[in-house]
DNA sequence: CGCCGGTTTGAGTCCATTCAAGAGGAGTGG
DNA sequence: CCACTCCTCTTGAATGGACTCAAACCGGCG
């Protein structure tokens, strides 16, 4: 049974919801019980769909997927990237109908869950759908943050507030050290999610590589001086609500 | 009694509500029945300020507020703009730790309810619950394609953008006329929530204004020809997620 | 081996910014 | 009631950060 607790693919979920609130056995045990189902998608394919109707939420057990949007000139908005435990379309299955679409990124694995079931754990059991509630919190906070960053910020510092913030978010599910892991995503994609154009990008990390920020194998970006990259992306965690020791508040 | 349900100050909230879920009078009856208290803010006065640890929620009862963060270097980021009924910072209270400013736009009316109140209401009756969550589930949905509009769409596009959607939505809440509605946001406040500058917006009015899709009078823009605006805006409001006829699932 | 997606690099352009100064209104206080 | 101030809006000129266009390079893979 302890068992459970790290082999099923609900365990990355419960983990992540677990940041936000302290679940006691049976709450922890009434959400690996979510009945679900997973399946492998290839690297590249379409999760979720702009206009689709979904009736199962998705959770992402392991890889990488991105949400992005298609403006009526064709071009790309990249959202939001996504790792294992993330909850990938709760957004889309409550609200009925996906307005945005969800791409795997990496190979990835995904759970999916019939809405009803998310919604009678979440009212169920109050602390999970506290839990789950917090998270689409952090999900906006998450959103509030990209917008500064895009909005107000100049090419280097949005590719370093990037690459903090997925550190950061990498370290805080287990997934990864926040001072060294590797990013899949080509720079076309971090254009799209940042606002620029691929051929920016490129001129931009080699910029920070020069600057001795962050270090660049092909396709795959790592962190090198983690604390000059901060202050490069004027990063800070806070908008990530992360847990704090001391912050144990209900 | 059926007083109440034009008369309370939690009246636009719940009017907002019930665009999310439709609500049987017990359900009506307890959300009116929140305790709180309202206070009257002065145009430009801070609701909430960032590092706050609000124990209240606050909904906006009239007038306009909006959300904006401060860049490192000092520079605005406005990340939404809210109207009666919005929810104004169930954020900042449900995580504890504010990650942004709140600020009222015009005079404004703000209740306060204890956040253990909301929470309570929310998993006594799970509809409100879930209208609650549905609500914070749009908000999010707003932000994306703020993203979207700031990332990928020019200045022209950016302004009459925005201008569709608070039109759109005030209308959804029944506080004016989609077509004819005045915004009273100064040209510096619509530069920090499209991501331009207050100089760039001024010309770009100018130049939408000489388009004929907008009129403008001192510090507030109407709309005059909303069709060729909202394609100039690519705008869809199905990121809004209003209900429409035919479209009354749960 | 040759294609293909992604990366790199250069040169020229442009949308939006910066800087700067003036005009118009609203509010304040003498 | 006028003088003064502050804030917003307006306009012009110059600058610049990011974009576009275009070509070459590179590594993986069928």
């Amino acid at each position: 049974m302890s068992d459970r607790y790290s082999t099923s693919p609900l365990a990355p979920f419960l983990r992540k919801l677990m940041l936000w609130q302290d679940l006691d056995g049976i709450e922890q045990e009434a959400v690996l019980a979510l009945p679900h189902a997973v399946e492998r998608v290839a690297s590249g394919k379409y999760i979720v769909r702009e206009g689709d109707r979904p009736k199962y939420s998705c959770l992402l057990v392991s890889g990488y997927a991105y949400r992005h949007k298609i403006t009526g000139d064709g071009a790309r908005s990249i959202n939001a990237v996504h790792m294992a435990g993330d909850i990938v379309d709760l957004q889309n299955s409550l609200l009925h109908m996906a307005d945005h679409n969800v791409q795997a990124l990496t190979q990835a694995e995904v759970a999916f869950i019939a809405r009803e079931h998310v919604v009678k754990l979440a009212f169920r059991y109050p602390k999970v759908g506290l839990a789950m509630w917090h998270d689409t919190l952090v999900d906006g906070s998450i959103f509030r943050e990209w917008i500064a960053n895009i909005a107000r910020r100049d090419a280097s510092a949005r590719l370093a507030h990037l690459i903090c913030e997925i550190g950061t978010r990498l370290e805080s599910l287990g997934l990864g050290e926040r001072d060294s892991f590797e990013l899949p995503m080509t720079q076309e994609q971090l254009a799209d999610a940042t606002g620029l154009t691929a051929v920016h990008v490129n001129r931009t990390l080699k910029d920070l590589e020069a600057q001795g920020l962050i270090t660049r194998t092909i396709r795959f970006v790592g962190v090198a001086d983690r604390l000059r990259l901060e202050k490069a992306g004027d990063f800070n965690d806070a908008y990530l609500h992360l847990p704090r020791p001391g912050s144990l508040l209900n």
